[in-house]
DNA sequence: CGGATTGGCG
């Protein structure tokens, strides 16, 4: 990897400002700002806003507080573009401190309002974010998208779909790619049953002549896939001009989702013959394909590969590798992942072991983990692996083990969060 | 001289 060097930054563009613009890290921008306070250049705010921005993702909410000092002390926060990025990044790391916030910015603007519904929207209150959308006296496409979004991402994906079609009958309001972007990713979340809304907005799309661009067309792909309509997904893909990680991606993931594990080995050798280099949620997909179908071989093979790219084996990769091993039985090489994951094992992982060593009545492989998932999984945050070990000891029949365990089950009616799809083989 | 905040990472 390459070192950062924000000196030379400096150098090239002779202008603080414009060297923060251009770093390609938030570590290089904290390095030329806290320069430009040390030598007592003065802040514009050009420089606040660059380096805000390119702070915000690292979703740090002591060092937004930092930079929030300082917009104080220099006087900026009565600068509606700084004021607004400011709540934005608090918006993303600290919703609470965002909202307090809000109430002191002197003057708001339209964006400043679009940032709140946003943030009420990632904060999962929906009908706060609704009444801040109706609160305001003039709204942009950006007000109604992220309004949209806002029901999309909360599961409210009809009162989405009706916002855009409100939208839609305005004659002054022009939806753009990100507005169809957020009706269609809706769409997808929800499954088969955003199907019918996924195909209006396809629609819309052709009735109004857009192109195919890649986000676009990703988005198709991706609402098609995960609704189970392979065949559309296909027909859309291969419309595109362009076509990037994502897209392989989307058409990877959906045909896994829904039991189409042979089509998605064949789309990801595709990807490798047309060059496109998979990432980690590529992986993810294929992996879960294999998964679904007993494809050891297969599995273990792109499993391997994940390293070979240079990407790293995330949690969910080896939660893959888990079920793919444990629907086939090989439970000790199920066990053997466990014990090499470099990160620790979650619920997911233990659910996957413990329901395969269920199905294949492995009791004594069971043994070997069920105290240490005792130990670090609380029966209130999930009842589920606790009925699947007290189901693990009924089989085997230790009657007062499985008394014991159901015993600890405070809640047995846990809700549990699933994806929905009627179109399942 | 210039250089801007928001809506979407599947």
């Amino acid at each position: 990897m390459r070192k950062p060097n924000p000196q030379k930054l400096i150098k090239v563009f002779n202008n603080w400002t414009l060297a923060i613009k251009n770093v390609s890290s938030p570590h290089q921008a904290l390095v030329l700002y806290s320069q430009m306070h040390r030598q007592s250049v003065p802040f514009n705010s050009f420089s606040i806003l660059f380096t805000l921005k390119s702070c915000t993702p690292l979703r740090n909410p002591s060092l937004v507080a930092h930079l929030h000092c300082h917009i104080l002390k220099l006087g900026f926060v009565s600068h509606v573009y700084v004021a607004t990025s400011l709540l934005n990044a608090y918006v993303v790391s600290c919703f609470d401190d965002a909202c307090k916030l809000f109430d002191e910015i002197p003057e708001r603007n339209i964006v400043t309002w679009n940032t709140m519904i946003t943030g009420y929207s990632r904060s999962g209150d929906v009908n706060k974010a609704y009444a801040f959308f109706k609160a305001m006296t003039l709204r942009d496409v950006a007000s109604w998208s992220a309004m949209i979004a806002a029901f999309m991402n909360n599961w409210k994906w009809n009162c989405g779909l009706s916002c855009f079609r409100e939208m839609v009958a305005n004659e002054r309001l022009k939806p753009d790619e990100v507005t169809v972007g957020a009706v269609l990713s809706g769409c997808a979340h929800v499954g088969s049953l955003g199907l019918l809304a996924g195909r209006s907005v396809h629609a819309f799309i052709a009735k109004n002549g857009w192109n195919l661009t890649v986000e676009i067309g990703t988005v198709l792909v991706d609402m098609y896939a995960k609704c189970g309509l392979l065949k559309y997904a296909c027909i859309v893909f291969n419309a595109m001009q362009q076509r990037n990680v994502m897209t392989w991606t989307a058409l990877i993931s959906g045909s896994a989702q829904h039991g189409y594990s042979d089509e998605a080995v064949s789309f990801f050798e595709a990807m490798q013959e047309a060059g496109v280099k998979p990432n980690e949620m590529t992986f993810t997909g294929i992996l879960n394909a294999c998964a679904r179908k007993g494809l050891v071989k297969e599995g273990r093979k792109y499993f391997d590969m994940i390293e070979q790219y240079g990407l790293q084996t995330r949690i969910h990769h080896y939660g893959c590798m888990v079920d793919l091993y444990g629907k086939a039985g090989l439970l000790e090489e199920a066990y053997r992942v466990i014990g090499t994951m470099k990160v620790e094992p979650n619920v997911v992982i233990w659910s996957s072991f413990l329901s395969a060593c269920k199905d294949h009545k492995q009791f004594q492989m069971a043994d070997r983990v069920i105290k240490q998932v005792m130990e670090t999984v609380k029966p209130e945050s999930d009842g589920g692996v606790y009925s699947l070990i007290s189901d693990l000891y009924v089989l085997n029949e230790k009657w007062d083990d499985a008394e014991r365990v159901r015993k600890l089950m405070v809640n047995q009616y846990v809700r549990k969060t699933r994806g929905s799809s009627f179109i399942r083989s």
